[in-house]
RNA sequence: GCGCCCAUAGCUCAAUGGAUAGAGUGUCGGCCUGCGAAGCCGAAGAUCCAGGUUCGAUUCCUGGUGGGCGCACCA
């Protein structure tokens, strides 16, 4: 990982070079790629704040600093630049050391980059047991997915949950459906509670109902309802690739008491009250709190709220050892973060502790109509529908690319019609032709010394196309990190597109079988090695598959 | 009414306060008798409006305009 190397021994003379200067608090060093129209690696544009700080000339700063940072092992040059950058420019060396260690250890490449390993649950999707899964909800399991795979990589341990809201008053109202949808298949007239669920998946369940249904209550109807949809929404994040670590049951928390306990607990901490025949959480009391008012924790009938289950359970979270909580919500709930912030700290703890990542709604068109999104009424677009038309691969990456900010519109004519030129295939594409070129160098130069290529002589690669490619594949780490920080995988979806953009272009310009120049052949197949090894690595922390033919 | 989010190329989306705002797709023009044309090369094409902060604003602040979402003893 030269760029690693290269950041922090640069960071260290950063910061003798500001402490010599005697700056009290130097701003933290960073480091981009160079825009395309410099003839150099990496930005670094410290000078420019530095120079605020120093009362002096940004480019100044940046030919001192340059001089320093020249001297950094794997840097073959470094250059002031207007306004005030240093560009570092690494040597072939170093690079070549790089894609070495690539393809010496592709599983290890970008692993281990956490300083602090973190503990941290993850909680998405999340969605109710009352009907199969939305298209929407792929969205947040692509988003929690994604992060998961990379927070691991990266060494945090990251933990995946699911809970599922099998308790309350859903089970009745679904139940009252199901009998309703039973007793039409036996020709009896027999509406569908108006405020039940309408979807058709009912009928499906209805029809392969046990005898002894006959005899059920609306509650038995309900269960077992619920029994089936849980396990149909776990079918569907399996084909979607989708793992989670737990399914955690709203059902367990009051069976082992937990909801009850918890409640105790709020009251031990004098955050509880009673008032108007309700418990009330004292959420404005809390410190920092940015609830604006009470929340009702157990209902004037003795009913709990969702809330006090949902708080039982975040505290269960805390109670299993993990540090962060990160829940993955729809925008429709955003209103639900102050109150359950407040609900952390009330249980005592830090409100940096919880972290709810809110990812805006999927709007569905069919060209320019609308599609309506309601479980009640009868249109309803699943997400296994739409995996099974437009495949798992371009829909995972369609979501990845996105940041959770973006408001987006998913047009499922587009999307079939897409299908074939969606970004995925670019980027599964060059994987597939490095696949085919290794088939040709096998034929040519056999089997071994095809895929011999720890002793490859790397410093053969001197084309632009290939050192491009060497930088790209530097940055990799890089990205994972920038994922991390913001809580997203969309910079690793789109790195992958500009490796693949990288890619394409070398392959016109560079003939890599060559049996005239056995030497820069073996070169430029470990480059490709290197190359197929980092998209299959990035694609699989998308949860997107590397096929070696399309 | 109050709060959160969004507005960038025809379309879908990127861009830790930094250099000439990037991709994909679409349009137009070229490129397959050597490793995959699901590709390459070239062209045209964008920061909603008005102020402000800053050496520097797509990015931060204020006010508009347009849109999404939310404001329960529902979940």
């Amino acid at each position: 990982m030269i760029l690693e190397r290269v950041k922090k021994e640069a960071s260290a003379l950063i910061g003798a070079w500001a402490a010599r200067r005697g700056m009290k608090d130097p701003p933290a060093a960073s480091f981009a790629p160079a825009p395309a129209h410099v003839a150099a690696d990496v930005s670094v544009p410290w000078p420019l704040p530095a120079a605020k700080a120093l009362k002096r000339k940004p480019l100044e700063i940046a030919a001192e600093l340059a001089a320093d940072l020249a001297r950094v092992p794997g840097v073959e040059r470094a250059e002031p630049a207007p306004p005030g950058f240093v560009n570092l420019r690494l040597s072939m060396a170093a690079l070549a050391e790089n894609l070495a260690s690539v393809l010496k250890d592709p599983g290890r490449y970008g692993a281990g980059l956490a300083e602090k390993p973190r503990s941290i649950n993850l909680e998405y999707v999340s969605a109710n047991p009352t009907g199969p899964l939305h298209v929407a909800s792929g969205r947040a399991a692509t988003l929690g997915d994604s992060l998961v795979r990379i927070l691991r990589r990266l060494g945090h341990k990251a933990w995946a949950e699911y809970y599922v809201n099998d308790a309350g008053g859903r089970m009745e109202k679904l139940g009252l459906s199901l009998k309703a949808r039973y007793e039409q298949a036996k020709g009896k007239d027999a509406p569908v509670p108006e405020d039940g669920y309408h979807g058709e998946y009912l009928n499906d369940i209805a029809a392969k109902l046990p005898e002894e249904a006959a005899r059920w209550t609306p509650e038995q109807f309900g269960r077992y309802a619920m029994s089936v949809l849980l396990e149909s929404q776990q079918l569907d994040m399996e084909l979607f690739g989708v793992r989670f670590d737990r399914w955690f049951l709203e059902s367990e928390l009051y069976t082992s008491g937990a909801v009850q306990k918890t409640l105790e607990f709020l009251r031990g901490r004098g955050m509880a009250y009673d008032k108007d025949g309700a418990v009330w959480l004292g959420t404005h009391a809390v410190e920092g709190s940015e609830d604006d008012k009470d929340r009702v924790l157990v209902k004037s009938t003795g009913q709990p709220t969702y809330f006090l289950p949902d708080i039982a359970y975040h505290k269960d979270k805390f109670d299993r050892g993990f540090t962060e909580l990160i829940d993955i919500w729809g925008a429709d709930h955003h209103g639900y973060v102050p109150r359950m912030k407040a609900a952390i700290a009330a249980l005592g703890k830090a409100p940096e502790s919880f972290q709810a990542i809110i990812h805006q709604l999927v709007h569905l068109f069919r060209g320019q109509e609308a599609v309506k999104m309601s479980k009640r009424s009868g249109e309803f677009v699943t997400l296994r529908e739409v995996v099974a038309e437009v495949g798992r691969d371009a829909c995972r990456f369609f979501f990845a690319l996105r940041t959770a900010n973006s408001h987006m519109n998913f047009d499922l004519e587009l999307a079939k019609k897409q299908s074939s030129e969606n970004p995925v295939y670019y980027v599964q594409y060059v994987h597939a032709r490095i696949c085919s070129i290794f088939h040709e160098a096998e034929k040519l130069m056999g089997e071994k010394a095809a895929q011999r290529l720890d002793a490859a002589p790397l410093d053969r690669l001197a084309t632009p196309e290939e050192r491009a490619l060497l930088i790209k594949l530097a940055w990799f780490p890089a990205i994972l990190q920038t994922c991390e920080a913001e809580l997203s995988p969309h910079p690793l979806a789109g790195y992958l597109m500009e490796l693949a953009g990288l890619y394409h272009p070398f392959y016109e310009k560079c003939r890599v079988v060559e049996p005239k120049d056995p030497e820069t052949s073996r070169a430029r197949l470990a480059l490709c090695g290197g190359v197929r090894a980092v998209i299959a690595q990035g694609l699989d922390l998308l949860g997107v598959s590397a096929p070696e033919k399309m």
